[in-house]
DNA sequence: CTAATCAGAATTTGATCATATTTTTGTGGC
DNA sequence: GCCACAAAAATATGATCAAATTCTGATTAG
């Protein structure tokens, strides 16, 4: 395996006429990924330093992505110079459930009346796979999937400034629901998407709008109970 | 007066056991201010050299808070390398009115349900000053003064995620806003603010929000005519 | 003969890194 | 248990390299 996780376009055949990507961007989106689906746990600290090890970039972009993210809330600066993945309180899952629910619902009424049909078509073919991923009981794949359904749908919807909030309430409750899944596996999931093709086919905003309501209140809630009975997070320390 | 605008406390009498404020946060605060009350013009380009000049500090600093600024929706990513203050579209008026609706009804009933004496005072305080700005005809008083009030609700309401999302919007509309101001004086702008305070005074969540619902339509809707005028704004090129 | 357009040079700006300075943390001796 | 010292980590600066925009001037079309 290529095992370090070191950023660079690698030696072989460095694609010519793409726009080169800047070492900030890179780590941004690297460390973005991390969080969004789990792979940093929350409570866990985020160091320059490590980073730097990881990553094998100098510091300056480090310290840009770090900040990118803290703004967006998939970090959290504690206290002196500590960046942490953030731990939701109950408060906070109440705001997010209640941000999903308004601006995804909003967002899907948009993404119902410019839908075209070769979007309806990528929709079901990642639908697809998210119904695999849970049939294989594959974790990680289902949330990647299952976010891909989204972000699409917000693409669709094209109204950059709700997408800005949307991705950021993802990036808050991401951690926590890895945890979460990575208990209860695959099985109790929802997966309303099927539902929306139909609204969505029917370029029915009202029909779409519901069905993601649904679709996102189900998700959160087992969230929720998850951190209220306290055994999900008990492992990670404060 | 001061002139330069250079960051740095000052030589005199440096505040000993002041936790001294890192640099990248000064320049943030600066920069954030700036755009928030409209020193900067919509369409207005934000350069790195620029910002090293204008306050003094090094460029890793102004990296970082342009960084945070733009992942906060105050500025944007324009092309290759230019960052520049966003111009709003009628499209995206439409979703900051929506956001400012519900997240900003939902932080003032969260409010309602939390607020002491003190804090009463504190806002009848503020308040007194925005009625003092606009009959002075100050915009930029009225302008700080009225997010100082709002973000005071904010602070009362203690629900940090809301409360960013808040203020990325503030961000969003504030350069606009002056600009529409700067063009109508203070004399139609909303106020809504002693019912609300009535409302609080009564722990009355739902007519809290009621109130900061009307306050902040009135005053968004006073944007959105000006932008599709086309008039306010005929001066900021592309 | 004027004006517009395009090529190349020059200047400006951004990206990254290496280094110095300050702060925090961890550890051992008193 | 507390203070001092040492090690690690973060902040901040400036230098260096690369890229892009702007500027200039010449050539050509009208």
């Amino acid at each position: 395996m290529e095992g370090t996780g070191k950023l660079g376009q690698g030696s072989e055949h460095n694609d010519e006429n793409a726009p080169r990507v800047p070492v900030h961007q890179q780590v941004y989106a690297q460390l973005r990924e991390a969080v969004l689906f789990g792979e940093l746990a929350p409570g866990q600290a985020v160091t320059i330093q490590g980073l730097i090890e990881r990553t094998g970039a100098g510091m300056t972009p480090i310290r840009e992505a770090i900040r990118r993210l803290t703004s967006e809330g998939a970090l959290e600066f504690r206290g002196n110079r500590r960046v942490v993945v953030p731990m939701l309180t109950a408060d906070a899952i109440d705001d997010l459930i209640f941000l999903r629910e308004t601006v995804e619902s909003r967002l899907a009424a948009h993404a119902a009346e410019k839908i075209t049909a070769p979007d309806i078509t990528a929709l079901e073919k990642i639908d697809a796979q998210v119904d695999e991923a849970i049939t294989r009981g594959d974790v990680s794949a289902y949330l990647r999937q299952n976010f891909a359904f989204h972000a699409k749908l917000y693409a669709v919807a094209n109204a950059p400034i709700l997408m800005d909030v949307a991705n950021s309430v993802w990036l808050r409750f991401g951690p926590s629901m890895r945890v979460v899944c990575g208990r209860m596996g695959t099985q109790n999931l929802p997966d309303n998407h099927k539902t929306a093709l139909d609204a969505l086919k029917a370029k029915d905003a009202e029909a779409t709008a519901n069905a993601m309501r649904e679709d996102v209140v189900q998700g959160m809630e087992q969230i929720r109970e998850a951190l209220l009975d306290g055994t999900a997070f008990s492992d990670t320390i404060d």
